[in-house]
RNA sequence: GUGGGUAUAGCUCAACUGGUGAGAGCACCGGUCUGUGGAACCGGGGGCUGUGGGUUCAAGUCCCACUAUCCACCCCA
């Protein structure tokens, strides 16, 4: 038997209503906030995510990217992200020449090849919010607040945001000089992994969970007590701002992004619901990387969302499995009899063309299958077609809830399912 | 890449310390019931017990390897 790759997972018909419902309410939202949706590529040249990611993340060093050569001896790989496609995208169609901020969003699967667990697959979907050419600080609090907003609109509770800013270029070498200078006077106290990361990295070490480098890290300099005048006046502004729309946030200081591109503000959306990776959206400022990818020197905020993780945290705080979502077919059609198909191809197109979606059992002529049928599809009603009613012209419309049975013309019960329809949505 | 748990029907799980033809519930199909479903009753199809080896008179059960899956580390959405 064949099966799925590993890390991978199937939709099944009865799930697939509460995907489309989130990813509804999550396009719903960015055009509420003027956000329009971008489509690029799953498949580009690999430099490009070697450059936009960057030599030092865990993507490009530990090979977690899926890369290949084409037939043309291309080295292509896979997206393992979305912001590097996205401003390639940007730069490549001159989007800076239109004069105003680009508000953009993508939703689509990534890839990347890493172990699975709880919450993480290696083919996923991310949607990304990417707001390209503001430098302000209430450009990343509108990514925040769509956060917000979001988890509101879906029900989320128990969600943190944590925010952190990690500086510049002109004061960030200054604080990782001295952060590197504690770290390597507590060299030997470090773990394995943190004694390599000191040379990468050592913002990472920050994050380390081992007891032994926290120890040490607690007693660390922290960057956002070391930023330069503007990122300091910058991070002060997200903060207010924040606290005036009543966006509720915790300061981070261990809070780093994996990806390099990063800088200034930087923010994760947490779940405790979510079991060890809690984070189901997290973003930042990304100001050199319109310019480090070959565009020109442009601000850019922008979040990304894991919609797998965001469907868990969903199913969590609302009670709901992702089956209670499911939307049947709002009427069944029953032909009674042989020679009917005529009848019920009518019927169904009738119907269909008032917008009331039907389907029907073409193999059942018995009317104890198509109701038996009509039953497991959850239908709300079914359309008896006999051959007193095609003789006469009418149809019977059976409520299945309640079993109550009228009789009318196909235009008077159209009618009055679509006056139902409509109260059921 | 590393560590631990798990692997029996489509799903959830049984099968005493190895011992006669591997079971149940749900689901599915059919019948009781040829124009009235959800219920009930009766019947039916389905499994080389994840794969391959080994121990044994005898393996779903014990041992080894592999694979898959879950959880965790690493890291990330």
């Amino acid at each position: 038997m064949y099966q799925k790759l590993k890390g991978t997972y199937d939709i099944l018909p009865s799930e697939s209503d509460f995907f489309r419902y989130v990813m509804q309410e999550v396009s719903s939202i960015a055009g509420l906030y003027g956000y329009k949706e971008i489509q690029f590529p799953i498949l580009e040249y690999a430099n490009l995510f070697q450059r936009g990611v960057g030599d030092s993340s865990d993507i490009v060093v530990k090979k977690e990217m899926y890369v290949f050569e084409d037939r043309g001896h291309r080295l292509v790989a896979l997206r393992p992200e979305g912001t590097a496609g996205a401003v390639r995208l940007y730069i490549e169609n001159g989007l800076h020449m239109s004069g105003h901020t680009q508000r953009l969003f993508y939703i689509g699967p990534m890839f990347r090849a890493e172990n699975p667990q709880a919450g993480r697959y290696r083919q996923f979907t991310q949607f990304g919010f990417e707001l390209i050419g503001d430098p302000s600080p209430d450009a990343d609090v509108e990514l925040i607040a769509i956060n917000h907003h979001l988890a509101k609109r879906l029900g989320i509770t128990g969600v943190t945001l944590y925010l952190n800013s990690i500086g510049c270029r002109e004061c960030r070498p200054v604080y990782q000089q001295r952060l590197t200078e504690y770290l390597t006077s507590h060299k030997d106290g470090l773990c394995e992994d943190c004694q390599m990361r000191l040379t990468i990295n050592p913002l990472r070490v920050l994050d380390c969970k081992e007891e032994i480098c926290q120890r040490i890290v607690r007693q660390a300099p922290l960057q956002y007590e070391h930023l330069c005048e503007a990122c300091q006046a910058h991070f002060e502004a997200v903060k207010a701002s924040l606290t005036s729309l009543g966006i509720a946030f915790e300061i981070d200081p261990y809070l780093v992004r994996g990806l390099d591109y990063y800088n200034r503000t930087v923010f994760e959306f947490k779940s405790a619901s979510l079991g060890a990776q809690s984070t189901f959206s997290a973003g930042g400022r990304y100001d050199y990387l319109v310019k480090d990818l070959g565009g020109m020197d442009t601000p850019a905020t922008g979040f990304a969302m894991g919609m797998e993780r965001l469907a868990m945290v969903i199913e969590a705080s609302t009670g709901k499995k992702r089956t209670d979502f499911y939307r049947p077919p709002f009427v069944y059609v029953a032909g009674i009899g042989e020679s009917l198909s005529q009848a019920v191809w009518q019927a169904l197109s009738f119907l269909r063309e008032h917008g009331i979606s039907a389907t029907t059992e073409f193999r059942y002529t018995q009317l104890k299958k198509h109701l038996k049928s009509a039953d497991k599809l959850r239908s709300s009603y079914a359309v008896l077609l006999g051959e007193d009613e095609v003789q006469k012209g009418i149809w019977t419309l059976r409520n299945l809830q309640t079993g109550e049975q009228i009789q009318d013309s196909p235009a008077e019960i159209v009618a009055f399912l679509r006056a139902k329809k409509e109260k059921a949505d």
